[in-house]
DNA sequence: CCTGAAACGGACTGCCGAGTCCGGTTAACA
DNA sequence: TGTTAACCGGACTCGGCAGTCCGTTTCAGG
């Protein structure tokens, strides 16, 4: 059962791959049809993976999660806690911004896969930055992503750095 | 012409309340059909007044526009700048967080109207507050309603305030 | 090769929402 | 109160998208 047929693997591979750029550029309301035309498989086959457009959307978020969980357990090697912490947020509103309509999807889908695991990480970050004096003492985790996130989609177009280092200062101890 | 019937006004009035408080909880995805239901009319009626969906939520946008135009007004005719320049900012996003959706309606139909009258009035709120040393200078009028607006529509249930005093935070001088 | 199980893809269904139309209704005014 | 033009609302069309089904193709093992 988890062997999948070779020409199986490869489409679910082009299906998630299609599927990533096409949410990531224009949040869930991209169609199946789309997504199954971009990754040049029947949309059958889409189904045949992902029973529904919702499960889908879940295996890219999932992913895209992943890929954040690692920039934070680099956050937490690291040996400057402060320095740590705004590297992470820099880090994580680049990939951010490459991805502009993952945002729409993850609040689409309420409860976001390994978003536990995440938290868990971003909040051991936040308060070692705390801890080290680099952070104001009444931000709560969670608040980070979201400021930052924020910060980010409300941007024009090539100024979202402004706006992030605004918020950041707004972070600062 | 600008003569309309009795009752076509009562239900036109109806109309843009329903669909203002529908485009404020649930932004453009609610349909006519349940618009036209809130307001008690059929939804042919709504199509004649608004010949687009995308019409009746450029009306209804442009009320909300005038409503911080007025705030603006306000503002301007204050005493102390910085103050009125940070009272403003909370009675916006006061105002922004009666109307969740309304963000992403205004998004929706790119050019909002009457807009270049508010971004005018926001610029010399601004503009006042930072001459009068109350605002950092490197920040331009326009980035003002986005940040705070982008804090308030991640912001967890209840927690707004808390995010918008660290924006504001990071605004000051 | 040969064979069968697994996978493919496109035709099909059902649903929902935007926009149209017209027969019936009602306000306005003499 | 009678006439008429404006207005009403719901039935209708049309298009698009999620999800299903099945005849056909392709992989993999003997």
């Amino acid at each position: 059962m988890t062997e999948l047929r070779a020409d199986a693997r490869r489409n679910l591979e082009r299906v998630l791959d299609a599927a990533t750029d096409a949410f990531a550029a224009s949040g869930p309301d991209v169609s199946i049809d789309e997504i199954a035309r971009a990754a040049g498989v029947g949309h059958g086959t889409v189904f045949r993976r992902f029973p529904t457009k919702d499960d889908l959307m879940y295996a890219v978020i999932e992913r895209h999660v992943a890929q954040m969980c690692d920039l934070a357990q680099d956050a937490l090697a690291a040996d400057d806690p402060g320095e740590a912490f705004f590297d992470f947020a820099r880090q994580v509103a680049e990939l951010g911004m490459r991805t502009p309509g993952l945002h729409r999807c993850v609040v689409h889908c309420g409860g976001k896969p390994r978003g536990a695991e995440l938290d868990r990480l971003v909040a051991r970050i936040v308060s070692r930055a705390q801890a080290a004096g680099a952070v104001r003492a009444d931000v709560e985790p969670v608040d980070v992503q979201l400021l930052v996130r924020s910060a980010l989609t409300s941007a024009p177009a090539g100024q979202w750095r402004r706006y992030l280092d605004v918020v950041l200062d707004g972070l600062r101890a």
